[in-house]
RNA sequence: GGAAGGGUGGCAGAGCGGCUGAAUGCACCGGUCUUGAAAACCGGCGAAGGUAACACUUCCGUGGGUUCAAAUCCCACCCCUUCCGCCA
């Protein structure tokens, strides 16, 4: 959410910030475009009550000293039932234009960074980096990998559930299995953080802290007669552990790793990569959460995108890093990099994590402040990056993993995770 | 699902119609004392809006009601805890 002190005081800049990530953002009749009005009528109402409301508490007052005096309070008496009318129909008129003003700051997006590169499209998202050398052999489709070898049946689990789900057997079962437990070790063991396992069900409020709700609920999976969601993302839940809280300075930063499964309707991608296991509707996860101050967002930015990296580097997979640029920054975020690992049968790099700084949008929104020293409470910085997903990892390790024999070859660092084994061959 | 209890400041926890934005303790900040630290003592210390700064307003789970006046009384809802039942 936006900073309501700052659309006052800097509405031009917010407004330019806005306009860059291009749409119809800032356009006549969104909720950007009304905002403004929207607040100083809120105001006005709430002056107008609250000037009305400092007269019947003095007056009132004034009634209890009299009657305690014996005195007569019949004039003042009068006066208050006419008061108390006004400033209930005032009240109630603040109210609407507030909660009004309330749900258009919740549809507006986090203005972008200012050294977020311009861009029209995800054709202008600025490469920063490579590692590691891909390979330019051909390499079946993981999905062939995969039948050849008797581990992934996408048959199974279109039968049980529908497209995109898959059923993983044997060395792949074991393979998503031991992903989960290697990442989380890396982070928890070498990168600092503090696993934790948390619902994957949550509520209306919950993700409306971080920004998936209101705007994007047909994204979502709800419930059936209940308003709560599965997540998309362990963002959700792990970020929202602090929600309504007000945290010592000294506490921060918090880092946070843990382990969920996600769950994504994909509606508007209907028909992208509908083989395999690149886009699923359910997937595992291993995500990574800061918590900071907001002076630190950015070069958390960093730790935190090395960590992620540093899980691809241990893989030995080739990825590259990108910088999102403004068209292609999402809502809730005010920066982003993305990694993507080199996928040989397609002859491209794919998304494998996102890491973003949130600045203090889902601090805000999810009322999650910190104290600074000597000062008053302010929304804490947040930020997150997936440390990785696991499928489009396990993806990545079987086609860069392939050899010409079928077999395909394990990255040394997981071999003791599977078992002692260091390939994965038929039967 | 049934029964009972409870939701108050960073935390714990009093208050149960006006003098309460809220006792007390802990935590935190400043001071005295001390070679230093601890202890002890003294003082300060909720949040949001608003203001140049004051003033002022709001907030005791949420919403509604009673009243001149509500954290305090009434109603509805939500959540939590405990006990019972059922079940992984």
């Amino acid at each position: 959410m936006i900073d309501r002190q700052a659309l006052r005081r800097d509405f031009d800049a917010m407004q330019a910030a806005l306009a860059r990530r291009g749409g119809d953002v800032v356009a006549a009749g969104s909720p950007w475009a009304q905002v403004a009005e929207l607040d100083a009528r809120q105001r006005d109402l709430k002056t107008q009550s609250e000037n009305l409301q400092a007269e019947r508490n003095r007056v009132s007052k004034l009634i209890g000293q009299k009657k305690s005096q014996g005195e007569d309070a019949s004039d003042e008496l009068a006066a208050m039932g006419e008061m108390s009318r006004k400033v209930k129909e005032l009240d109630a008129q603040a109210r609407e234009a507030e909660a009004e003003f309330a749900e258009a700051l919740l549809e507006i997006p986090n203005p972008l960074h200012e050294s977020v590169p311009d861009g029209e499209s995800e054709d202008d998202n600025v490469e920063l980096r490579r590692w590691g050398d891909p390979r330019q052999d051909d390499v079946p489709a993981h999905w062939e990998i995969g039948a050849e070898l008797g581990i992934l049946d996408f048959e199974a689990g279109a039968v049980l559930a529908g497209s995109r789900f898959t059923v993983l057997k044997g060395a792949a079962a074991r393979l998503e299995r031991g992903l989960m437990q290697f990442m989380l070790d890396m982070h928890a063991d070498k990168h600092g953080y503090e696993e934790v396992w948390v619902p994957a069900i949550v509520n209306r409020k919950t993700m409306t802290g971080t920004g998936q709700l209101p705007k994007f609920e047909e994204d979502l999976y709800r419930l059936e007669g209940e308003d709560a969601f599965l997540i998309p993302t362990a963002e959700v839940p792990v970020t929202n552990l602090y929600q309504d809280k007000i945290l010592e300075a000294e506490s921060l930063p918090i880092r946070h790793c843990a382990y969920t499964p996600c769950f994504r309707r994909e509606a508007g991608s209907a028909g992208r990569d509908m083989r395999g296991m690149i886009r699923q509707h359910q997937f595992d996860k291993i995500e990574l959460v800061h918590l900071t101050a907001v002076e630190r967002a950015l070069s958390d930015l960093d730790a935190l995108t090395a960590h992620a990296e540093a899980v691809l580097r241990a893989l030995e997979l080739p990825y590259r890093v990108v910088e999102l640029c403004a068209a292609d920054v999402g809502f809730s975020a005010q920066k982003t990099y993305d990694l993507e690992i080199w996928l040989p049968s397609q002859r491209t790099y794919r998304e494998i994590s996102s890491c973003s700084s949130f600045g203090q949008f889902q601090g805000r929104r999810a009322g999650i402040r910190y104290r600074p020293e000597g000062g008053k409470p302010q929304p804490v910085a947040t930020l997150n990056g997936s440390g990785l997903a696991i499928g489009r990892t396990l993806v990545a390790i079987l086609e860069n993993g392939w050899q010409a024999d079928g077999s395909v070859k394990l990255p040394a660092a997981l071999v003791p995770y599977m078992g002692g084994c260091s390939a994965i061959s038929k039967g």
